[in-house]
RNA sequence: GCCCCCAUCGUCUAGUGGCCUAGGACAUCGCCCUUUCAAGGCGACGGCGGGGAUUCGAAUUCCCCUGGGGGCACCA
């Protein structure tokens, strides 16, 4: 086989969507698989949608998830260029050759007759399809036409005959031209349309293996009479199915985020992503669930992807999210939560970070949900007023806190270790028992007195992570309240 | 309407004629661990859309039906 090259090629009309970024997915893996190129290119014949901060964002987004291209606008390339925007010439060097060889023809037709054309079609429950009206104009007609200035486009005369090809993930797939119409390649306006301009790039840019959505499937057809047309050799294809949302339709803005730069936002994890992407329609036959980057590499097989749809399940995307940010170093944690807290008004002290950080890690979902941990760490409270106040109203109470204030008076940093935090709890537990108290009966009057709540962390991150102060005020204050119940 | 694709637990999937009393994962539920909540461990619940046919034997092959999805543009 020739050396693999695939690209991924979207039309910069917007961000990266899921779905998209699944089939840039599957194209880099299949690549790197068989040490091949992964090229970007970007589908901007659509002048009036397509926008460059687009195709920039959708070049982050790519990078984000580690899905680097080896050529593109960015990475540059010797089969260039890589925006359809700056392939004019190659598109009407094909055109023309087309023409020459009695592939194509001009059309004259306006869109009122096309649209009566297809109404009359439909009614009568036949396919719709072009009926070749202008194919019978002579050639000195068409000349003359031209000439004088009108306008028209060039249509493919669409050869007869079934159309057959060996799908990477379906099997063989076929089509009858019958069904086809003879489709335009060039439009009034000068541009090309998107069939016909997939042909000259990826046959110009030697692409081996074209994967691309379901919904691509019925343009194989016109991509492989016009690969013959031209005398190119056409590519293998596998068309992957479609993602869909929940109720089963295909996934939208209504079934939540569906854009790569919001899950990012939200603090899902590149890895992640990547890993949840690849289970979706595709297994590595033995029972793995969590894959790097390197490992999908090498696990991955196109014949392995499934047929099916494959509906959009945020759950498991939270568990293997949650299962990567609890693998991370405490360190990096604190790094990439900085920003959410941050916007949430939330600032640690430095000696505070790694405690509330190790505090949240075993909870913690998706980065957006940190503040939330984080806020009994910088809260204003007291116990007194909390919900739970009546857990402070039993026996032993006052003894516990006393014990606590002690301790806690007795360490003068602001903030401690989880070592000494350790420690800390470890002394309150030793002397509590001396008292006779011992269990739930002191740690849960401890847990309301310093969070107000009666779950959350275990005591030794908050006896690390609140500030001293504010641990003495609260014990305190608990005090007084079992004081005062008697 | 016409053409194409698809069909195993709620969800993602394993399964390519006998290893299937259908395996795993997420979710759900229960138990354990634990001074709380999670996390973690263990377990339970739960599925081959329907009907024919081929076969000694079908989740696996064929046909029909049903259901879902995609396409039928001077959008990509």
């Amino acid at each position: 086989m020739d050396k693999v090259r695939v690209r991924f090629a979207p039309s910069p009309t917007g961000t990266l969507h899921i779905g998209s970024a699944r089939t840039a997915l599957y194209n880099y893996l299949f690549a790197r698989h068989h040490q091949g190129t992964f090229v970007l290119r970007i589908e901007d014949t659509d002048v009036k949608r397509s926008r460059r901060e687009y195709e920039e964002s959708i070049v982050r987004d790519l990078h984000w998830l580690g899905l680097s291209a080896d050529e593109g606008p960015d990475a540059g390339g010797d089969h260039g260029p890589y925006r359809q925007s700056e392939r004019g010439q190659l598109y009407e060097d094909g055109v023309q050759r087309l023409l020459e060889t009695g592939h194509a023809y001009h059309c004259f037709c306006t869109q009122e007759r096309l649209d009566r054309l297809k109404e009359e079609q439909l009614a009568r429950g036949e396919m719709p399809k072009y009926d070749r009206l202008c194919l019978g104009i002579p050639p000195e007609v068409v000349a003359e036409r031209l000439a004088a200035g009108e306008e028209a486009t060039v249509r493919f005369k669409v050869p007869a005959g079934d159309w057959p090809f060996r799908d990477l993930i379906h099997g063989p797939i076929s089509f009858s031209a019958e069904v086809i119409g003879d489709f335009i390649i060039k439009r009034t306006d000068g541009g090309y349309a998107y069939n016909y301009a997939v042909v000259i790039d990826d046959a110009g840019m030697k692409i081996t293996h074209v994967i691309r959505g379901e919904d691509h499937i019925t343009n194989t057809a016109r991509q492989l009479m016009l690969y013959e047309a031209l005398g190119e050799n056409a590519p293998e294809y596998g068309h992957h199915s479609l993602i869909h949302g929940a109720d089963g339709g295909k996934l939208s803005k209504r079934h939540g985020a569906t854009s790569i730069g919001e899950f990012r936002d939200m603090g899902y994890l590149a890895p992640a992503v990547v890993n949840y992407l690849a289970l979706l329609s595709w297994s590595s036959g033995d029972e793995r669930e969590k894959f790097t980057l390197e490992e999908l590499v090498e696990a991955f097989d196109m014949s392995r992807v499934s047929k099916s749809p494959a509906i959009f399940d945020i759950d498991k995307l939270n568990w293997l999210n949650g299962l990567y940010i609890r693998e991370l170093p405490v360190e990096e944690l604190a790094e990439l939560i900085r920003p959410y807290l941050h916007e949430a008004g939330i600032e640690l002290a430095e000696a505070q970070r790694p405690v509330v950080t190790a505090a949240l890690q075993a909870n913690l979902v998706i980065l957006e949900d940190a503040p939330e941990f984080a806020q009994l760490f910088v809260e204003e409270m007291d116990p007194a007023e909390s919900a739970p106040a009546d857990k402070l109203r039993s026996p032993g109470v006052a003894a516990v806190m006393q014990i606590m204030h002690e301790a806690r008076a007795a360490r003068k940093a602001e903030f401690l270790s989880l070592d000494e935090g350790h420690e800390l709890m470890k002394e309150v537990g030793a002397r509590a028992k001396e008292q006779g108290l011992k269990g739930k009966a002191v740690f849960m009057p401890l847990r309301v007195a310093l969070t107000g709540r009666e779950s959350g962390p275990e005591l030794f991150y908050l006896v690390s992570g609140l500030p001293r102060g504010r641990i003495l005020e609260r014990v305190q204050s608990a005090r007084r309240v079992a004081e005062s119940a008697g």
